[in-house]
DNA sequence: GCAAAAGTGTTAACTGTACACCCATGA
DNA sequence: TCATGGGTGTACAGTTAACACTTTTGC
């Protein structure tokens, strides 16, 4: 970033990254924890996210901007929204810290959101610049959020649930050895709602998108799963095709 | 509004909007044209937009500018993307255009776009501000626009179509009482393809959404058609219970 | 042998799709 | 009586959804 960068920030202009993370268990979301210590606030809680320059776009800034305050790189970013409300950078409790970080605390900012799905267990954010702590916390139990922040949540999580209904999952959300369990539970998660074990494997198995690997799990207390990897061939050509009803 | 709205404008943000229209027959959209009589160069039509002011939210900016340039108003507009490339307002043929209407040409603009679908006939868009001339064209003839309009269209395009599959057309589409062979129609010009005639009547049966009304075309040279009405009810009832598949 | 998760088939209901003819009207 | 678009039913294929037991492993 040239050291000319600073003089060149756009104050009305942000993006903000809904970063969810997938550890098998439960859908988590990446959150800047703003005060370290007192818990329990949501409100202290916020997206990685800032002002972007004037010599870069919106997808740039989006990526430079989570590499900035969580260390994630090569991230595929979705745009999700836009959001201009009046009043969105006006809550009492969110006043100090932009007092804390921006020239023009006051100014009205829109900001631009983006979203992506990553494997927990493959990325490990580093906090740097003003994120002096990152959290990954359940988006189930999420109940609010610093700014408009929940609303941009809620917008990203509904985006994420409509991509899946004409798209499948994308390869990097998952290892690359994964079990036909792990995506089960990668899908549920998403939905937030079952879906028949069954039903779900003979799906799977019939849009050909995942490929059986002649290789098991070791070491479990229980019948080891089978290992598969995605079908990154015919993944292109159904999209291309224009194939776009998965039907969860 | 206010009288000093002018020194309140936000030279660095725009909205700007996809009307689409129907007329009973193609898919259409409302673009300005910059240099009436100078015709058939597709990069002197662009689509209605303008900078925002600071003490408006989006949502609100687009139902002004989309006013102000055409007329319109009570349209709902649905938000559709972010445009932010360095280089959308760069282009050569747009140069002179923008040195004519803004105080600050060469800023770099970021623009949020909307989108909506009425009926021609029920709108009658009147040019105005630096409007000067405003025409309905063919969705499928439209090779390029002014800008990066031509993206911005693409992607609303996407986003109503997109949308058709996860919820029931609106109401603000079709004039109060229509035919089933309009709404027919009209499903065809947003998607595209033909449909089934039989099967389309019979998936809208299904549906309950729209109720027959004891009243017929009148004065037509064919067997005269059935007008029906929205059942709004229905409509809320199946966006409540989360129904999102309407299958087309 | 037991606990734990993997893996597997069948059936019934529903949905999508393809397809062709008669009807009511104005001219 | 003809031209025009309105309106209707059926059958097949494919998809969804519900449902329970056996298998393999580590302990």
């Amino acid at each position: 970033m040239p050291a000319n960068n600073q003089n060149n920030l756009n104050n009305g202009i942000s993006v903000d990254c809904v970063i969810f993370g997938f550890d098998f268990e439960k859908l988590q979301i990446l959150l800047i924890e703003r005060e370290p210590g007192k818990k329990d606030n949501p409100l202290d809680y916020a997206l990685p996210g800032d002002l972007i320059y004037n010599d870069e776009n919106l997808d740039q800034a989006a990526n430079r901007v989570l590499k900035e305050l969580t260390g994630l790189e090569n991230i595929y970013l979705e745009q999700s929204a836009a959001f201009g409300s009046l009043d969105r950078t006006q809550r009492e409790s969110d006043r100090a810290w932009l007092e804390s970080v921006r020239d023009q605390p006051d100014l009205r900012v829109i900001t631009i959101s983006y979203y992506s799905l990553v494997n927990i267990n493959a990325f490990d954010p580093k906090p740097s610049s003003f994120a002096s702590k990152l959290v990954w916390k359940p988006v189930a139990e999420i109940e609010d959020l610093a700014f408009d922040h929940f609303d941009i949540l809620n917008q990203a999580l509904d985006n994420l649930r409509n991509r899946l209904k004409i798209r499948p999952i994308g390869f990097n959300l998952l290892p690359e050895k994964f079990t036909l369990s792990q995506l089960h539970k990668l899908y549920e998660a998403i939905l937030g709602r079952e879906l028949d074990k069954r039903n779900f494997r003979r799906k799977m198995a019939k849009l050909d998108l995942v490929v059986r690997l002649d290789e098991k799990q070791q070491g479990v207390p229980h019948k080891p799963s089978n290992f598969y990897k995605f079908n990154t061939e015919n993944y292109q050509k159904l999209i291309e095709e224009g194939y776009d009803n998965f039907g969860f």
